[in-house]
DNA sequence: TTGTACGCGTTATCAC
DNA sequence: GTGATAACGCGTACAA
């Protein structure tokens, strides 16, 4: 493997000038650059990343945390990140935290380890008072989760009006009996907005509730189908299901009509986010804009790194959309 | 930033003996362990890892192309490999080549500069020969797409038997106009034998085939929107459809069944991969076993890493299973 | 406009 | 057992 040692010496020129040549420097002559340039191809010469960094101190590469990359959800803010940290000479590492607290503090040493320049959140497992000690390291963005304390940019979307406009059009279908579906309350920001819009929507209607049409830890099209099974069991179910995916929403419809029940006669499910899977299943669905949200985190990433100031607390909000189908 | 030299000084050691005990080597007193292991926690000591891989001349990084993140089929194939490689201490850069050959070539140059240690394809965009040079700058392993002339270690599925189960089974429901819908059949060698496999069943079958009954570029939901308008305007439309991928299948359903056709009365379609979108649409299909061609594929690249030996062509071929469902 | 010399933080090689 | 020293490959004050 040729150094810029090697290159030098063939130019008949020190190290600095190749140097200079490969980082664009000005103040040196067309000749010696094409010198150089000669000699860095005949030696198939490229830059050792490594030394590189280390010089630097900078990685160009950005972290990003994900519970699963197989939820579309998240693979969809993924793919716009990736394309978005290319056009800018950054490189992605995937980090799956798995829905784990411990494996989100491993994926933090990455940052301390100066192995990334930064790190985007899209989820957070831990308490924030875990992972606020890493800002010293490094800046950190938050994307689509949220907390009340972070000093960081974040980028989310208003989810008590997720969870408003999704319950208010299953209010005005005539529903009264509404249940609701989603993932952990507790440790998820997301899922705990939703619920208080739920809330706000079926009061203002003026609606009871039970305390078992709420069903929650549902992720996936399993959870989906499991789900209904407990509401299947129930001597007086709601009419219809707030869910807080559309995986989720399609695992119901699907063990719905399985089981002989009519959708939306017998139950109305609405999904949240419009996924390609929402237009199959017909799901009447609260549209997120996913790339938009994937493009301001990254740019935020980015501007972060290389202004080099300390982070300050900046929150984007970003609005959603009803998606009618047939599910309602 | 704390360094190595800082936490010898404060131990009153040499920056050997701290190195010696951060890498476990034998012949270090507890008693100085203990020392180091004091000071570095008093710094809040970590090793910096560009240093770290300049002097190692390894990164501890894998890259893995896939074409989009979002397409199921790789986000499932992603998911294991990432969580393959942190059992073993790597870290996965994930490279998006977007089905372009320019894209994929741009992302070789990760080998070269060496910030990865080596490459996992899971398809190939360029010829075999634009690829084949980089081996001399780390190991490269294809996963799911294969070639004949690499000699690279390849994970890969029979997909000619593929093929042909998918369609002897259409032949079995008696059907006996046949129609093909998958990807590119000039690039991808996988929906090559596809259709090798595919049309092996329907030439011991006896059966007639038309041109205008191929389909081809159909990768995504909306394209099996697209193939069933295609489809629908023909004179005399397949019975039966095969395509290469549950995506696609799921979208040609949801278009036949919106513009009133039953299936499979009217038009059967078998998908392919049984991704969890296979089993809400009813879909019959073609199970490819993901998670173990995923893994064998990280344990292959990570041996190759280990043990710095030239690669050797080397074929892990697994088996397919006919999973059946409604929609034929 | 070009070159010299030093440092980035680690680890491997030798001595002792 | 422990420590000095030399790489690893690059970038940049500073000097010329």
């Amino acid at each position: 493997m040729a150094t810029i040692q090697d290159v030098a010496k063939l130019a008949g020129l020190s190290r600095t000038t190749v140097s200079r040549v490969i980082n664009q420097h000005p103040y040196v002559t067309e000749e010696k650059k094409r010198l150089v340039s000669k000699a860095m191809e005949e030696l198939n010469y490229v830059p050792n990343s490594s030394a590189r960094r280390l010089r630097r101190q900078q990685t160009e590469t950005i972290a990003v945390y994900v519970p699963r990359i197989t939820n579309p959800f998240f693979s969809h803010l993924v793919e716009v990140m990736e394309k978005e940290a290319g056009k800018k000479g950054y490189q992605l590492i995937l980090c799956q935290t798995r829905y784990k607290k411990e494996q989100e503090r491993n994926f933090l040493e990455l940052l301390k380890t100066k192995q990334v320049d930064g790190l985007i959140l899209t989820s957070i497992e831990n308490d924030w008072g875990q992972i606020e000690p890493y800002l010293s390291y490094g800046p950190i963005v938050v994307c689509n989760e949220y907390t009340d304390t972070a000093e960081v940019p974040i980028v989310f979307l208003n989810q008590i009006e997720g969870g408003y406009i999704g319950t208010k059009h299953l209010i005005d279908k005539g529903y009264t009996k509404l249940g609701f579906c989603s993932g952990d309350h507790k440790s998820s920001r997301v899922a705990y907005d939703r619920k208080v819009g739920f809330l706000k929507a079926v009061e203002e209607a003026g609606l009871l509730m039970k305390d078992e049409w709420f069903f929650r830890n549902a992720y996936s099209v399993q959870d989906g189908l499991n789900t209904f099974k407990a509401l299947e069991k129930l001597d007086d179910p709601p009419q219809a299901l707030f869910t807080g995916s559309d995986e989720v929403a399609a695992g119901l419809v699907k063990a719905a009509k399985d089981a002989g029940w009519r959708v939306p006669e017998d139950l109305a499910i609405i999904g949240f986010d419009n996924q390609p899977l929402a237009e199959l299943m017909e799901l009447t669905t609260v549209e997120q804009p996913i790339e938009t949200i994937a493009r301001n985190a990254m740019e935020l990433m980015i501007e972060s790194i290389q202004s080099k100031r300390r982070p300050v607390r900046k929150e984007v909000i970003l609005p959603l959309r009803l998606i009618e189908r047939t599910s309602t």
